[in-house]
DNA sequence: TGTTAGCACTCATTGATGCAGAGTGCTAAT
DNA sequence: ATTAGCACTCTGCATCAATGAGTGCTAACA
């Protein structure tokens, strides 16, 4: 039972109506406002036949119809068309994101801001880190006598640091011995591997200091693993969604601004999501509810996927918003890849 | 005009009923609750005093008496008792704090997450970072024919690193010497000197490929170095506010956040207070006027200075914070000191 | 048979009104 | 100097009626 022509354009109708009023709207506002060329009644039968089918809900008996969350699916897969952003939209993100193309996260960072000073919605960035990344390096630097920098590079120029504080002084020996000995037992490992495994107690070595020095080290170094599985997660513009309607309601406000305290789960959940720009509305999200989230993945030399994001109410502007998000990551991957190269893959990368 | 001793009893028991309830006190409660041997006839009299002399206000006519950022003052200078801090809440700190003792940030976000939670408002830390940093080591290393990590020590062991992906390949003896280069114009200076000076250019060479290597390099870090100065804040509890009553008001919650999206705006804020235990009340701050801010500094090896602090309305348990404060920086300090290091200076550091 | 006008009905919102309760300020008595 | 008593003020809450937007149904219409 599909809908009809004219079922459609009402739908359509309400959904704009609604998304720029953020209130219930009524037949007689739909007639007037949008040229359908019927009377109120007819689409108030229209009306209670689409809220029989689930695309419209109803507040109360006397308030007008809501869009339900099936409405905005289907405006999502059928309805909506890509807006063209404005030749001002796309200087700006043109201009912002090649502002710091030589530096990685700077750059993220501004597509975050970017998307939500356009979309004026919260979102989210996050540099491209999975468990399947690979080790190039393993430094290990002094400071001073009893202080020193753990270093772990990955293939794709992912960098995690920690600054360690040993009970006890270590010779500069000992450290660049162990450094080379992990750099050999870890390179073109995945950290998954790594973490999985239990090839951390392999390395055993016959120098006293050394395996002194390697039993301080090693805890941090697998923390510091972890700590390269947690992506930079940078959220921009949370305040903003303080000026929609919806969240007036100090509860709402709260139940949000709580979602993201929780970084490292908000993180897992972002990371499970398909590549490309996924919209999931409302329900279709377990927790959040009543939130719409856009997720779209940007690559890096073609080949390593981060993301970005914008959350928002169910009511939002779909097409808008995928438009944006999509020229975004496309500049993004744009600028992240090499130049020469054809985006066949880590190109230019190590053997 | 010294207050007399039983309006100092009042105005003690007005701030305490009005720290715990958050309501307006009146002469009869104050009567009822507190022992002081008279009636709310008298202790309407003593309020209104009280009033005349600014310690008081009046929401309106029938209400009953709201303590001012000057009974506030009063009450943190010479009324507040140090609370002795619950054996479950030292124990608390001491051991999240020594868990993570060897690995610097991990320390202090720990610390703030701590702060919060015990307090229960909003709390931040911020690793110490100055101009007068010194640099001790400054490397280049090699991730692919286009990519390498920038990466800047500090003395004190304070690390910071950019991954640059540049549009020309290097070599890698450009590399290492630009890196032994620089490292030999920049050791032993602050970044203060660095940032400020001309010196960036003196480093010429008559190598060519050096020469157009560091050109790609320097922007990055100059700006790199900038990053130095932005210490690392972390806040946490920020949701916690939402569960007080004087931000029951949407637009109070907002104002609040905002000021913290700013973070480095808060964060020069911040390091340009004093050192050791600091409250300010209310209108002390210029922003933030209805709030109340308590900063303290820990040490790092009994010299560097960190910061960290509780954000909360000026309605605060003072004595109970600035207690929680004092405990947890002595305990930061201590865990930041080197084994056998007295507290005289950068002990153990480079020469 | 699909469309429309008309009308009764529903329900949230708004503003006025009145009342209860908490608290003050003043006065007069102790 | 303290206190009891009382008038007065102001908020908060509940109630009530009016308003208006919007539906759902029925009957007329093309």
């Amino acid at each position: 039972m599909d809908l009809s022509e004219r079922q459609l354009q009402i739908l359509q109708a309400i959904i704009t109506d609604f998304v720029e009023n953020a209130e219930p709207v009524g037949s007689r506002s739909i007639a007037k406002k949008y040229d359908l060329g019927v009377s109120p009644a007819t689409i108030r039968n229209e009306m209670s036949d689409l809220e029989e089918m689930g695309y419209l809900t109803h507040p109360h008996t006397s308030a007008g119809r809501v869009p339900s969350d099936k409405a905005y699916r289907l405006y999502v897969n059928d309805l909506m068309k890509k807006k063209n952003l404005s030749a001002k939209d796309k200087r700006m993100i043109n201009d912002r994101l090649s502002a710091s193309r030589d530096e990685f996260d700077r750059t993220i960072r501004h597509a975050a801001e970017l998307l939500s000073e356009i979309t004026q919605l919260a979102s989210f960035a996050m540099t491209p880190a999975t468990n399947k990344e690979v080790i190039s390096f393993i430094r290990l630097l002094p400071v001073d006598e009893r202080t020193l920098i753990l270093m772990i590079v990955s293939e794709g120029g992912h960098v995690t640091n920690t600054t360690l504080r040993l009970n006890v002084p270590y010779t500069q020996e000992a450290l660049e011995l162990l450094s080379k000995n992990m750099t050999v037992s870890y390179k073109g490992r995945t950290l998954d591997d790594v973490l999985k495994s239990e090839i951390i107690h392999d390395v055993g070595s016959d120098i006293e200091a050394l395996n002194s020095l390697k039993g301080s080290v090693m805890p941090s170094f697998l923390r510091t693993l972890e700590d390269m599985l947690n992506v930079n997660l940078y959220m921009e513009g949370m305040t903003n969604i303080f000026k929609l309607p919806e969240y007036t309601s100090i509860d709402r406000a709260r139940d949000f601004m709580e979602l993201f305290a929780r970084k490292d789960w908000f993180t897992q959940k972002m990371l499970a999501r398909e590549d490309g720009v996924v919209v999931t509305i409302g329900d279709e999200n377990d927790t959040m509810k009543d939130c719409s989230l856009i997720t779209a993945t940007y690559h890096v030399d073609g080949k390593l996927v981060g993301k970005i994001g914008v959350i928002g109410p169910t009511r939002m502007k779909y097409g808008e918003v995928t438009s944006i998000m999509e020229y975004l990551t496309n500049n993004l991957s744009e600028v992240f890849r090499l130049p020469g190269d054809t985006g066949d893959g880590n190109a230019g990368g190590k053997k």
